[in-house]
RNA sequence: AGCGGGGUGGGGAAGCUAGGUUAUCCCGCGGGGCUCAUAACCCCGAGACCGAUGGUUCAAAUCCAUCCCCCGCUACCA
């Protein structure tokens, strides 16, 4: 066996939540980089599984559950089922995805925390728990309202109070309700939990945190932060009956805690995929073999205390030889048109939504290009259309479908010899390395936008070589030139159509297919042979080609966004809200944006057709403004002449009846009590600032 | 309020960790070319005091300090 061979990879995604089904935000967070980087591995000829499932304990699945009047298992089945189909339609080539709940993890689960136990790394500690007498169960925090011991406020949540803020602890609530079943009938009760003893643990915890140079700055950021703010012991264990029991006597009523059993399930899930395959031992392989196995994790941002921090401590107090996580990669947040994802106000765009509206392939290309890597990023309708028709259509599927339309028209599809002694050629050749060579780079770097651009780039310098080489010209000219330039072009796509598998792997597919290959070869060749210009001489190119994209046109774009909430809609949601609060409280620098200043009206004049708008020309010093008021039925325009009065100069500008107003009269009053200039109380310039 | 991320030509981003020739890319805009290709492609051009102020330095978008603004998280919704 060779030493490469040896060299083993563990790639895994963070486990969706069983709960329901996903936003895209979800899928460009873990879900979709893994599947490309695991590809890309796989393109390196590694050895590398890539490991997923549904996240399936804890009280939420429970409640879903039972909203849904579902048992918990059947509702788990149902969603894991439903996420599963989902992904396999992204195209996410997972080696298995598996469940959170199934026997092996909970296996692996309880062999971990006897180890713990058995090292000295667990302790039970006695708590107060408010128990519900109606659902029977003890109530999370979240699952308590109740009043404010500090400002009355009567739905304060069992962790916080959301009128006054204050931190508080459910016990402390006065008159608490379950937020499940709404009643009142609630006692304290006294629970006993166990807990993991991260302080004894942090010393080795933080060495090998400090040793990972090479994770990403959002990683090492918050990792490094839990650490410096000192580990606290964690409880491991809840009073629920949906999870995996404690292995121990005496505390079989107590289930283990979700963020306890949850990344243990990659390991679960590798076993059920081992036992799958028939191969029970095979897991061991990977993940206790820690000198050759590196283990890639991709995960949202506030996943990465559990991966960076919880799970390495609890591994290490296995005293087992587990793989550590080589790399965290972590990411930050997708927005939708500029505002969150909301399940409740209906923004969004879900998962299965997508794939009924557009292939896969779209969405892949687009969510890797805005990857949310160093900063939150935006999904923009908008964005999405251009990045479809400009780079996939107009690029890539327009590269590929000029090269193939000329090869049948003037070749009978065959293509020829590729001249590598003609410089334009070789500078063709070059540049294929050279995007290689920085391919790679970027991708051992896990930096997947500036991949998606190398990409692009490929594409664009294939249209370049066409078009500089205007084989419609050298056709007429030099036959066998042209046909150099054909099939010199035909090598290069398929060169990109290898490169681009991880990213867009039906495409490259059809690509494949339109080139006269055996599509399935492209989930099979290795980098090393994306440079050459030989193998496809001889070959003849499908005479009828697929057509790679289809436009997506404006009107389209326009319907989307009115289906699925775009800027319009959050602006009103706003604004609904701000209407229906009092007027908060508004910081200096706020303050200091308005612009006010005293002005004097020179002219005015009433607008035709309305009853109440007057047309003034306002002179603030500087300049003469146009302000359109609604005083007509209180003035005549004569009467407002000379007044000097404080204008709101910065306002956004608005056209009212066809006028544009530049800024707005400040007055006092009401419609009972009548309204009334505020004039100063001496004379000053026009233009004064109001402070 | 706390925490995290960010402010770079009209829009979106790269560059900032290891300061240094004309600040890079995509879209848009202006002009030109081509006609093989899903009006798709290619070339040229205009456009940036790199959020503000102060500092370090021969030299700062890049380092330090202060401030301002935006977004997200703080809800087992990633």
């Amino acid at each position: 066996m060779s030493e490469e061979s040896t060299e083993k990879y563990i790639v895994t995604s963070a486990l969706p939540y069983v709960n329901g089904i996903k936003h895209l935000g979800n899928l460009v967070g873990s879900l979709l980089p893994a599947d490309v980087y695991a590809r890309y591995l796989k393109r390196k000829g590694k050895d590398v599984i890539y490991i997923c499932g549904t996240d399936e304990h804890g009280t939420p699945a429970e409640i879903s559950a039972l909203k849904e009047n579902l048992p918990v298992e059947e509702y788990c089945k149902k969603y894991y089922e439903i996420q599963k189909r989902i992904y396999e339609g992204f195209h996410l080539d997972f080696t298995y995805f598996g469940r959170s709940s199934a026997p092996e993890s909970h296996k692996i689960t309880q062999e971990i925390f006897l180890k713990q136990w058995e090292n000295g790394f667990i302790f039970e500690k006695e708590d107060e728990q408010l128990y519900c007498l109606i659902d029977e169960r003890f109530l999370p925090d979240r699952y308590v309202v109740g009043t404010c011991p500090h400002c009355g406020y009567e739905r304060a949540r069992g962790d916080q109070c959301e009128n006054c803020s204050a931190l508080l602890n459910p016990t402390e609530l006065i008159n608490p309700r379950c937020t499940i079943c709404g009643k009142d009938q609630i006692e304290v009760r006294k629970t006993r939990h166990l807990y993991l003893d991260l302080p004894k643990l942090e010393p080795e915890v933080r060495e090998w945190v400090e040793k990972q140079t090479h994770w990403p700055a959002v990683t090492k950021g918050i990792a490094m932060k839990w650490l410096n703010e000192g580990l606290k012991p964690r409880a491991i264990t809840r009073n629920l009956k949906w999870g995996i029991k404690v292995p121990l006597k005496g505390y079989e009523d107590l289930r283990f805690y979700v963020w306890y059993d949850a990344p243990n399930s990659y390991i679960g899930i590798t076993m059920q995929w081992a036992n799958k395959i028939g191969k029970p031992e095979i897991w061991k392989k990977y993940w206790k073999d820690p000198d050759n196995t590196k283990l890639i994790q991709f995960l949202g941002s506030d996943n990465v205390p559990f991966h960076a921090i919880m799970w390495p401590a609890s591994l290490i107090a296995t005293r087992d030889n587990y793989v550590l996580a080589h790399m965290i990669k972590g990411f930050n947040w997708l927005t939708y048109e500029g505002g969150k994802f909301s399940t409740s106000m209906n923004r969004g765009v879900f998962t299965d939504q997508a794939l009924e509206l557009f292939p896969a392939d779209y969405w892949r290309y687009y969510l890797m290009l805005i990857a949310p890597e160093r900063q939150n990023t935006d999904f923009k309708w908008e964005g999405f259309a251009e990045a479809v028709n400009k780079d996939l259509l107009g690029s890539l599927g327009n590269l590929v479908n000029r090269v193939v339309s000329f090869l049948n028209k003037n070749f009978d599809g065959v293509i020829g010899k590729v001249d590598k002694n003609d410089p334009e050629v070789q500078a063709l050749i070059r540049a294929l390395k050279k995007g290689l060579e920085n391919y790679v780079k970027e991708m051992d770097s896990y930096e997947f936008q500036k991949t998606v651009i190398i990409l692009r780039d490929l594409w664009q310098e294939g249209n370049r070589f066409f078009q500089q080489r205007a084989p419609w010209k050298q056709v007429k000219e030099n036959k066998e030139k042209a046909h150099v330039t054909l099939s010199a072009v035909a090598h290069f796509v398929r060169g990109i159509a290898i490169l681009s598998e991880p990213f867009i792997p039906k495409t490259s597919e059809t690509i494949f297919k339109n080139l006269g290959l055996d599509p399935s070869e492209v989930h099979l060749i290795t980098l090393d042979h994306v440079v050459d210009f030989d193998s496809l001489e001889g070959k003849k190119v499908s005479s009828d080609p697929e057509i790679l994209f289809q436009k997506i046109e404006k009107k389209q774009v326009q319907e989307l966004i009115k289906r699925f909430g775009g800027r319009e809609e959050k602006k009103k949601t706003k604004q609904k809200k701000k209407g229906n609060q009092k007027k908060g409280t508004i910081s200096y620098s706020e303050f200091s944006k308005l612009d006010i200043r005293i002005g004097e009206i020179k002219t005015a004049e009433k607008i035709e057709g309305s009853d109440k708008l007057l047309k003034l020309t306002i002179d603030i010093g500087s300049e003469l403004r146009t302000i359109v008021s609604g005083i007509g039925h209180l003035y005549t325009p004569e009467e407002l002449i000379g007044k000097k009065t404080p204008v709101l100069v910065n306002l956004e500008p608005k056209k009212l009846k066809g006028i544009m107003s530049e800024g707005m009269l400040l007055m006092t009053g009401n419609d009972d009590i009548g309204w009334y200039f505020l004039i100063p109380e001496k004379d000053v310039p026009n233009g004064t600032k109001i402070m």
